[in-house]
DNA sequence: GAAAATTTTGACCGGATGGACAAACGTTAG
DNA sequence: CTAACGTTTGTCCATCCGGTCAAAATTTTC
């Protein structure tokens, strides 16, 4: 009962399960803020309070750590786009997506890093899950929106690009923080960064720039 | 004549100059795919078709390259938005700079590669740069805008994060190229892609997403 | 509480990488 | 022709880094 011929999910004592989540956690930070090949295992070690040769016991390799940590990345990252559904209004339903996309910004900048990171060398390791996973719920959403379109409800326009803009305009106050920081200024704290942020985007997807004629 | 005291331009021969210019170009192509981090001097010298040594006699170190690199491109970078200008209608104003900084991602996406790179991991090498003279290019044009918008002749928006989303949409199309090639198939050529990515970016900030009353 | 299994550590290895250097090789000016 | 200067190369070094290993320490199991 206890043992399957294929593939039986790897057993772990409570110590392994608990020091596993340290290390992800340390390497979330440190592959975050280096990059793949800038971050080293020693800095990860240290990160999660163990000697180098105590991590590679959890896991034998640098890139099996990196490769859990993207794996569990994606799922989380599409959680929102999941959501955007075709019942309700489409405005309201885009505006949601957009305030959430924008909360994953502010509470996971570190995984919206470590994403980025990816894509910029040419996402090298999650090339097959860009391809399959997420192109596939794309093109699923692509198609709810075009409904949207063909039924008058929102402007017509490519969909695709409708959702890139909203994926650059949300993770850009992750990726970019330290630009959005300093040319803001320290006055308005991160609370209000987001919140002027999410006031803008709602006004600029809904309404655009032309002034409304009185 | 030919002497200055104080911080005379570094005399170049003819040949300096040229190499120079060959390590540069080499240089923009690794660290852009790369990350600082992850180029070598080799890789570097490799395209750039001589030894690690020669190289080394150019650039003394790995960072001056880098350092060179940097300070070149923020001037190309901001000459889009140096253009927006007081005079002329806003609107248009508006969507020519979103052309031009579209046009910059399609024909300069190493730049904005290396730029990313470098705001992602913090902005280590340039933050004076980001803290100065971006800051006030932004701040001076943050002006401009106020002024249409106070004049009534577009939308009452945050200006700052009109700006960025600009950004963020324009250089989401050169830093997340393989993610909207994947996405998109390859159907259509990177020239069809810029096309729709410019025709909508246009509609979406000047229209945005609600439908116009018949 | 002893045997078995798991966890931790220190020492070590091999390859990559940034950089130094002196010697050799051109090139040019007198 | 040759001295001076600029350019190129082969060799070498120290450090870093990913990863191994055997032995010690600890925890779990019976």
């Amino acid at each position: 009962m206890t043992t399957t011929v294929k593939a039986a999910a790897p057993r772990r004592t409570r110590i392994q399960t608990e020091k596993r989540e340290l290390i992800l956690e340390a390497a979330l930070e440190v592959f975050s803020a280096n990059g793949f090949r800038g971050a080293t295992i020693d800095q990860i070690a240290e990160a999660a309070g163990m000697s180098k040769p105590n991590l590679l016991y959890y896991f034998h390799r640098k890139e099996d750590i990196h490769e859990t940590l993207i794996q569990r990345l994606l799922d989380t990252w599409l959680a929102p786009l999941r959501e955007l559904d075709d019942i309700g209004d489409p405005l309201t339903e885009l505006r949601s997506y957009i305030r959430r996309k924008l909360e994953m910004a502010r509470d996971f900048p570190r995984e919206s890093r470590l994403f980025a990171n990816e894509i910029l060398q040419g996402a090298p390791r999650i090339m097959p899950l860009i391809e399959g996973e997420l192109k596939t719920l794309v093109d699923d959403k692509v198609a709810v929106i075009k409904g949207w379109m063909r039924a008058g409800r929102i402007m017509h326009t490519d969909p695709y690009h409708l959702i890139f803009s909203i994926w650059a305009t949300t993770q850009h106050y992750a990726d970019f923080d330290v630009q959005v920081r300093a040319v803001l200024g320290p006055d308005r704290g991160s609370d209000g960064r987001f919140e002027d942020a999410a006031r803008f985007l709602e006004q600029l997807f809904i309404e655009g720039l032309r002034p409304k004629p009185e």
